[in-house]
RNA sequence: UCCUCGAUAGCUCAAUUGGUAGAGCGCUCGGCUGUUAACCGAGUGGUUGCAGGUUCGAGUCCUGCUCGAGGAGCCA
């Protein structure tokens, strides 16, 4: 049995004595009565110091507290309306555990280099932390749907020889004197997976060194990519569709604090419902093109498309069935439109631009080979990939989820480096 | 890689047509018997990103550079 409590539980026991462990959030003065605010990562409360009621030495170890000392106080739990929360612990006794002189740290705005140079610190404040229990909370109901469902957790190497698509820039290293790199999906082997396990997922770190540098992006970043074998593109956009809203249905369910402290308005989470709106890309080319931008047929959508299309609807949408032309090389044509491929981004409303991306997998080795002359890759990185086609190959679909993009979504974030512990983005490496 | 904006006290920011670099917060000391980012008084605080130029005089104008921000492209 524990000898103290946390602040989360205080409130079951508002009379009685209590023992808490915590750091110093805030301290005020009035004479002969002082005010601690302890955090200890599960809430904050309110010690209240009396000078007739404490120790003189125990009266100065107050007094010279500073924001973020770590302490052990102890006293009789409370309720009075006073106090933040409702509850306060009239204190009897107070030890230091630990000084902090000089916090960098204010309770004042900071500037967002000066937070992220102290991101080991910055994390210590409330919206920080409850970003993080955030996304502790959607990986849980990630991992949670897809174990409920047959999928299989199987993780891909992180080292890997080759791009998996030959297109956005790697992360190279020396691997014992070869070249390696940093693995920027798992997708191919997650194929190879799934012919082993039939429905598997991958949750774990990837690698883009990509010059971007916006609110969307990160040099390394978290991704879901669920591969099932004997899945058509129809099927593998209902797993996406159940995925997403399981997720949202559980934040709604376990987080609403978080959402709270975040400014979330719920409203939009509510409407998340499958199924989700879908349109062509032929559809959105429309769409486009009476809003004043027009494309022509081929062309990518830009950023501003992407975030109108967004826009259309209060739930994610499906883009699908784009030119086959500059999509991944492994993406099966439509058998009635081979000009377009099946695959689909999947895009999150109020501008939070691509989330999903999905496809089905071309299956046929000799439509294969012949992608890959096309795309300049060489056939023999592929060896192996191809292999999955030589050897009992089926129909099959996956996605990868970025959990960055996701969380910021959810939470309705500016950045996506506030989704991460440590963020690692085009100019930072460092905390 | 390109475009735009920015860099002044530990932090957030001011500084008029080029004319002695300031405030709030933080921190230190003092005051206050219920504070809520407490409050009141005093103190503390500067190579104005770097290098050069114009000028009697540059935080301010000019040139180059460094660093940062968010947008494009690319992507989750």
């Amino acid at each position: 049995m524990k000898e103290w409590q946390r602040i989360a539980q205080l409130s079951h026991r508002t009379d009685g004595s209590a023992t808490i462990l915590g750091w110093v959030t805030h301290h005020r003065s009035s004479g002969r009565i002082q005010f601690v605010t302890i955090r200890d990562g599960t809430g904050e409360v309110q010690g209240v110091v009396r000078a007739d009621e404490v120790s003189a030495e125990t009266w100065e170890t107050t007094r010279a507290l500073s924001q973020e000392a770590a302490v052990k106080i102890s006293g009789q739990v409370r309720a009075d309306p006073r106090a933040p929360g409702g509850v306060e612990l009239v204190v009897a006794g107070l030890e230091l555990v630990g000084a902090s002189a000089d916090y960098p740290l204010t309770p004042k705005e900071h500037g967002t280099d000066f937070l992220m140079e102290h991101r080991h610190l910055w994390v210590r404040t409330p919206r920080q932390a409850a970003i993080l229990r955030l996304r502790a909370r959607i990986i849980h109901a990630i991992r949670g749907f897809l174990d409920d469902h047959g999928f299989v957790l199987a993780d891909p190497p992180i080292i890997t020889p080759a791009a998996a698509e030959g297109t956005t820039t790697l992360f190279g290293l020396d691997y014992f004197g070869e070249p390696a790199y940093l693995s920027q999906s798992g997708q191919l082997y997650m194929e190879a997976l799934a012919m082993a396990l039939g429905r598997v997922y991958s949750f774990g770190p990837t690698f883009r060194a990509e010059k971007s540098k916006t609110r969307r992006h990160l040099s390394e970043f978290w991704m879901v990519e669920p591969e099932m074998a004997f899945c058509d593109f129809e099927e593998n956009l209902l797993w996406q569709e159940e995925l997403v809203t399981y997720v949202v249905e559980e934040v709604l369910r376990h987080a609403p604090r978080e959402l709270e402290i975040l400014g979330r308005d719920q409203e939009p989470l509510r409407k998340v419902r499958p199924p989700f709106p879908r349109l062509s890309y032929d559809e959105a080319l429309e769409r486009l093109a009476e809003a004043g931008m027009p494309l022509t047929w081929g062309e990518d959508f830009g950023a501003a498309h992407e975030t109108y299309l967004g826009g259309l609807y209060p739930a994610p949408v499906f883009i699908h069935r784009f030119p086959a032309a500059h999509k991944a090389f492994y993406m099966k044509p439509d058998p009635d439109r081979p000009e377009v491929v099946l695959a689909a981004d999947l895009l999150a409303p109020e501008g939070y631009g691509e989330i999903v991306g999905g496809s089905q997998r071309i299956d046929d080795l000799d439509l294969l080979e012949r992608r890959l002359f096309e795309h300049h890759l060489p056939a023999d990185t592929y060896a192996w990939y191809l292999d999955l086609r030589r050897y009992g190959s089926v129909p099959h679909s996956g996605f990868g989820l970025g959990v960055e993009r996701l969380v910021a979504w959810i939470g309705r974030l500016e950045h996506v480096r506030e989704t991460i512990p440590f963020a690692r983005t085009l100019t930072r490496v460092w905390p």
